[in-house]
DNA sequence: GCCCCAAACAACGA
DNA sequence: CTCGTTGTTTGGGG
């Protein structure tokens, strides 16, 4: 389950690795998410070269020379290989031969989904969305829990259940809170730690894990941690269900209803 | 907001009265809730005879001679009146003059609702319903909430938020049961309470009005009965909202969960 | 932990 | 107390 620091990591990564490279086959599990035929996929994206790559929300998105772009979600258990003897990855979904290597995208739950060329989304990333975006969205959403508003990738992309927590703990509002209720001031702070726990967060991976294209680091999270039983400012980390996910918080963060 | 048994005594009693009379003319309310145009509605009953007058779910079906319906349903406040001097009626809806007399129907909120000539409706009305399709929606919808379930309209037609709570009494079902849970022959005490409660409470509202075609009797009420603080078997009736309705019973009732 | 869908549930207006 | 619509929440499956 990267969420979106770690996929920044790995876009960079995988830019670095594979930018220039030209496809020289494309080959899909038959089962996989895709919307359009694997065919389609493969005409689409054979003999053209790997221009970009970058994160968008949650999706790695792979810009090619011919102006394709597929999409890719890695769900739960996805992962990104580069290796030179793909046949030893296990639970191939897609695999595009580059020469003398590939790039493999693997799943053992099969869930991995596939966008060829999507229209491209009028939803904010997470590292994007500006204060008077944030103020309408939960203006028209004044009843909904914040939990459930940040990690809906409906109206803001890339936030996921480990950092929502970071986030409402930064930014020290109480998971449960209801949007409507958050004072203006609160929003603010709340914008701030949308950007700086992201962004902070980046940094520490690439610190931990500089060359990593698929393994994720989580040890360094304050709150939403297993490891830890307390947040960095001593207070008792609690745990609950809050809009339907297990939810790791302080009594620090204050309750707005 | 009249129920099944007051509908089925007003039905008898209109039927009694206006059989026969025939349509001189037709004024509605412009706003009121019509599946199709007034002009429509004009010209359909104009000059055809009353046939029939019946009970269909929570609605009047008036049959006409030329075939045509009106299904009428009075929400939460509207009323049928015969008159000889409609224009003393307020708040009318729909008008019907049938020559020396009119059949008016009121409403003070406006929110009553015709159709014309409807679709016969697929959903079994509460005095008809079988055991075999009480069962077989019971096992599509396990998790529901038995209250929930007998009101919807969608299921069972005719039960509202008073007779449910006299149904669930009689068959000592608590009214936040869940329908998956409740044991086979139980939903057999279910069903009889269904058919026993209704039909008593029609025997019952007859012998204390036996004219109505417009008044609603509710004193008898066993339970949903703001008079009553015990059940005729001595428990304390207590209220509380169950699917989001105002609803009465007593610790006599077994919950199943 | 992810997304999608369907069902259940709540709130509002008419 | 009625029904409809809309939006939100919840649970299951992939």
């Amino acid at each position: 389950m990267p969420e979106l620091p770690d996929l920044a990591v790995f876009s960079e990564n995988l830019q670095a690795r594979l930018q220039g490279k030209t496809v020289h086959s494309v080959e899909c599990q038959r089962a996989i998410r895709l919307n359009t035929s694997p065919e389609q996929l493969k005409s689409a994206l054979c003999n053209a070269s790997i221009a970009s790559v970058r994160r968008a929300g949650k999706e790695m998105a792979f810009g090619f020379t011919n102006q394709a772009t597929l999409f890719v979600h890695l769900m739960l258990k996805g992962k990104f290989h580069i290796t030179s003897v793909p046949a030893t990855v296990e639970s191939q979904m897609l695999t595009l031969s580059l020469g003398g290597e590939s790039l493999v995208v693997s799943d053992p739950e099969g869930q991995v989904s596939l966008k060829l060329n999507p229209s491209l989304s009028s939803v904010p990333d997470a590292l994007e969305v500006e204060g008077t975006y944030l103020r309408r969205k939960i203006s028209e959403r004044r009843k909904k829990g914040v939990k459930a508003f940040l990690i809906d990738q409906s109206l803001l992309r890339g936030i996921g259940n480990a950092y929502v927590d970071e986030i409402l703990w930064q930014a020290r509002i109480a998971p449960k809170s209801v949007v409507g209720k958050i004072p203006d001031h609160v929003i603010e702070d709340l914008l701030i730690s949308i950007k700086s726990v992201l962004t902070d967060a980046i940094d520490e991976i690439k610190k931990r894990k500089p060359e990593t294209i698929s393994e994720e680091v989580r040890d360094f999270l304050r709150v939403h941690n297993p490891k830890r039983s307390v947040s960095p400012t001593g207070h008792r980390i609690m745990t609950e269900q809050v809009a339907s996910r297990i939810t790791y918080f302080t009594e620090e963060q204050v309750l707005y209803v």
